[in-house]
DNA sequence: TTGACATATGCTTATATGGGAATATATACA
DNA sequence: TGTATATATTCCCATATAAGCATATGTCAA
């Protein structure tokens, strides 16, 4: 099997930066022509449709023709599931400082501990 | 230009759901021999070592030799900027159900204020 | 040394990419 | 109708998968 389709997930489809900095131009929650993000990230016009494209197949993105134009906008809530994963691991960094300190003196306790004790090998 | 390489950064590395599966095993933050992940994902032991592989490249385990084991443990360190990236957008869904109680009062709000003055099409 | 176990690697195959360039489609406007 | 503008689509290409299977490598134990 090959890899997934970028299209197959949130997963995939924010793993291309190119796609994560289109997303990024559309952070404000405002509505935003392609030409609007093809300047604003001088990134050629055919790739930056492809891009929405695929972030629009994910539900990342939404459309909504006016005109000439089509005025894309950010559909973050569809970037949830990301969030609720990773979310998971949250304390191992959250916490970090805390938890070094907690280690320290935890450490320090056993010292204390093996003190009173006999000494013993780690 | 094809694809990033799956180990090119933690986004293209966790893309594969099997990765993250592969991740899960680990999350406990215990170190786990390859066989061990392998008995617990039901996964062909080449696909594990394989995923392994490419998640150790990006950072996310680490391994250490113990006797003809590899034991492996989740470094979740590294998955800080996957998160750093989506909580941007955190607000979107955490005040969601916050944003549609206000909403809702605010319409009341404003059904009260027109029945005092006069009707009004929406 | 030989064998058993644990893990990594090599190979093949089907598949999907992202970029660039060209072009098609759609809409507005004169 | 014809033209300019905005956007999408197509084609080509180099590249990188992920899975399955076979096999190499490494380590222990007798």
């Amino acid at each position: 099997m090959a890899r997934a389709a970028t299209t197959a997930d949130v997963f995939n489809a924010i793993a291309e930066p190119r796609r994560r900095d289109v997303i990024a131009a559309l952070a404000d929650g405002k509505e935003y022509a392609v030409g609007e993000v093809v300047v604003r990230l001088r990134m050629p016009q055919p790739a930056v449709s492809k891009h929405l494209r695929v972030l629009r197949k994910v539900g990342v993105v939404s459309v909504v023709k006016r005109g000439q134009h089509r005025m894309y906008r950010l559909n973050a809530a569809q970037l949830k599931p990301v969030y609720d994963w990773v979310k998971t691991f949250e304390r191992y960094w959250t916490h970090q400082l805390g938890q070094i300190k907690e280690i320290a003196e935890r450490k320090a306790l056993e010292r204390m501990i093996l003190k009173e004790s006999e000494p013993k090998e780690e």
